[in-house]
DNA sequence: CTGCCTGCAAACGATTTGCACCAGC
DNA sequence: GCTGGTGCAAATCGTTTGCAGGCAG
């Protein structure tokens, strides 16, 4: 799985991808790729905008959110919203699930390996083909436990 | 479960709630809450705003707003935030799951007991104290499914 | 009668778009 | 060179806020 991929080999995977599907390889979209695959919490749009600033100076919010937007049409990264409205990335793609404060909004990510196998349910009713799943895990984290009491 | 009572009790215990509460049981609050209460589908604050009109003309779409963010803070509904971005509300408060259409956003609702349990898995590393659950099923809706073919 | 609610208009933050320029292929 | 990608500024969309008046308790 890519999630258990270093880091050169993911963004060496990206370049492939990006070739073969006759993607232009800018540097911006590398920039906005590796800053994205490094990180391990899910930055907004304009966090990413932020911290790519540091190694491409000049980049502009604009294409930030169009190179992420490619990023999660070509499946290289998920688009996460959490109560708060701002939309987040992640650049894990596997089956995965969240743990979301019901407090101050933080989330974070929990393995698929730490939740029971879940038999996708029959929705035949609804017409719907079900392909995958994600849990949120709603609760408090730990500052906003220490806060409350 | 409040889901299994009809709209009348609901907007009883809605009234009663608010009265104990010391929430003023205002027209505005009556009609958003009733018109949430009726529906199935998981209405934008806008769309809440359109069907509210007919019942109650020139009610302002700021109040639409702020009904509804009162409801959710107070347990008569709950926010739900698909992948497109536009906050959606729900007057189902008990644990139920979503199905999303990744073709055109749809929402519907799956009963919890359509789903096996989960056990809640053991988050203490990350120091979250979980509390519930809901998942979201991704795949296709019947429309379009037929379109996509 | 008093304070919470509402309506309006204006502010706001996140995201998108139109257009001219620039850089991969 | 052609086409798709970028940067800028302005537009747009959903939502929030400040303030004056109105209605529920």
């Amino acid at each position: 799985m890519s999630s258990h991929r270093s880091l050169a080999e993911r963004v060496a995977a990206f370049e492939d991808d990006c070739r073969q599907r006759g993607l232009a390889l800018t540097i911006q979209r590398r920039a906005v790729f590796e800053e994205l695959a490094e990180r391990k919490d899910h930055p907004t749009a304009d966090q990413v905008y932020e911290a790519v600033q540091q190694r491409l100076p000049g980049l502009s919010r604009t294409t930030v959110y169009r190179v992420l937007d490619t990023l999660v049409e070509q499946g290289f990264a998920q688009r996460v919203q959490h109560a708060a409205g701002v939309a987040r990335f992640d650049p894990v793609t596997e089956r995965h699930h969240h743990l979301v404060c019901d407090a101050c909004g933080r989330l974070a990510d929990l393995d698929d390996s730490a939740v029971p196998a879940l038999r996708l349910p029959d929705a035949r009713g609804t017409g719907f083909r079900i392909d995958d799943y994600t849990i949120s895990f709603r609760g408090l984290c730990k500052s906003c436990r220490a806060t409350r009491s």
